[in-house]
DNA sequence: CTAGCACGATACCCGCAAGGTATCGACTAC
DNA sequence: GTAGTCGATACCTTGCGGGTATCGTGCTAG
């Protein structure tokens, strides 16, 4: 399939007359009407009723309707691509752990958005693949998690999210504060389960700092569905502090009593690059951060 | 442009080498070159730069990232294209006049949503342009607030929507109930100004039944345009009850003492369709309406 | 009922541009 | 410097998009 078949049937579909469709497409009628069987015979569905007067069928409807959003938003994009070539317009790919959509990253986006001068492009992807996403030029910045080390990537720490954990609704450590012994006679939910390294390592890790070792009753790929397995008591879990906006009935948060035992949101960019979109971006950030603070 | 340019900038912007883009495109590496070339030269950008190693530009990036989802989204169109030729899936569509929002019409959309057989396709038009839209079978069912007499149309009445007048907070009619007598005292802003016959219309011919006539300070074509200009005093309007969920602090409503002022909602559709989707549709509002009622 | 016509499908030809092969040239790495 | 990698260029081939001529069909007017 090609373009030229969503434009011809887009025509078609709007004159219902495969002459005057042909006219307004500046070719002959029989080339267009070979076209559209073409286009019929690669989906395998017929488009049209050909009997008088010409009529679309279901899927031709359906068809109809979402090629001609797809062409517009194709032109859309061509225009923003030219935009952003002649230097008129900036763009800035951000990858972001999903866990960092909690916190300050919000506020970041929508003062970005506000700048007519800059399109966003918006990525959920783990640390690891930022720091690829990163090299291969896919995105501009990373809000991650964990430190990796990359002579490529400069890492600096956004900011420090204290851990607190989430323990199902009625749990008796409820309302906390605890401490990292308590919650090691727990079973744990952890996750990211894969890839390695993530976020579970550094909780691990934290653990075994205190000379911990916690049993992990349960691995997941994704927070919600940790926190999902907590309220069904198969465990606890810890997690950082702006992921208690997620409020639910049967979720819990309680504080840790070690005020070290912390999560980092990560910002990660290539080493040496120094683009106006990505300074105007940091800037943004360090304003936020004071705001935060102040 | 063709579809062939974005899917070959897609490998080529996934494998950032030429010569492996063009191996998985199964062309050899020097046709991809020159699609490529053809592609630039097109948007009148570069997309590429062309240093070892290979990178993305910035317009590049962008322009690869929205690229990608256009081609996801034309698979998903074409495979729903197909599943409702195939008959496993229906296509309903559905016009309806901005006003229409604001009453049954979410509740119903939403409902027709949660239904996995059904794809809907919603366009904004007028009433005149649903009878126009239903012939040529852009869609299936119209909801709009005038009659319009056409042999091949059937219309049904589903609600009568009781008018309010929207006044200017502060007003000394305010907060009602009014009569007409004392609206056609005031200035009108009146909507839409085109295409005729209109909503407008249906609120002049109800003063004429009661031998009044109104003077229009303002035409407008658009019902948030209208309440705005009388917010800002220019004169007021009516409006169907169903409008009220607009708060504005600047707005108020009064109820009027003629009980018969009512604007319908009209089921528009064509006569003797009885396809399965529009069938469901057409019970599905059946039931909404006696929950209504009852 | 039939002649006329409007309109889409079919048949067939032409030219161009997409794709292939061979090769050059530039940058990299050792 | 030299070998190797990889994209660009030159040139050929061919498949396909588009054109013209014509057919077939179903609506319509009388």
């Amino acid at each position: 399939m090609e373009l030229r078949h969503l434009r011809y049937f887009q025509a078609l579909a709007e004159t219902l007359n495969f002459t005057r469709a042909a006219e307004r497409l500046h070719i002959a009628q029989p080339p267009l009407s070979r076209q559209i069987q073409q286009l019929e015979e690669e989906l395998g569905v017929a488009l049209l009723d050909r009997g008088r007067p010409l009529r679309l069928t279901e899927a031709g409807r359906f068809f109809h309707e979402h090629s001609r959003t797809l062409l517009e938003q194709l032109g859309k994009v061509c225009d923003n691509t030219r935009r952003i070539g002649s230097g008129e317009k900036a763009w800035l790919g951000i990858g972001f752990a999903p866990s960092t959509l909690y916190g300050v990253l919000p506020d970041l986006i929508r003062r970005l958005r506000s700048d007519a001068g800059l399109e966003l492009g918006l990525s959920e992807m783990t640390t690891l693949q930022q720091v690829e996403a990163l090299k291969a030029g896919r995105i501009d910045v990373g809000f991650g998690r964990i430190h990796i080390n990359d002579p490529a990537i400069q890492q600096e720490v956004l900011t420090l999210d204290p851990l607190v954990a989430a323990l199902p609704a009625g749990h008796p450590l409820l309302p906390g504060p605890v401490s990292l012994t308590d919650l090691a006679q727990e079973p744990f939910v952890l996750y990211p389960g894969n890839p390695r390294p993530s976020y579970a390592d550094h909780v691990l890790s934290l653990f075994a700092a205190y000379g911990l070792q916690i049993e992990v009753a349960q691995w997941t790929n994704e927070l919600q569905t940790a926190i999902g397995l907590v309220a069904a008591g198969i465990g606890i879990t810890l997690v950082p502090a702006s992921v208690q906006v997620l409020h639910r009935v049967d979720i819990g948060y309680a504080k840790l009593q070690e005020a070290q035992a912390t999560s980092p949101i990560i910002i990660s960019r290539r080493v040496g690059d120094a683009s106006p979109a990505l300074t105007h971006c940091l800037a943004l950030i360090e304003e936020l951060a004071e705001g935060h603070i102040g």
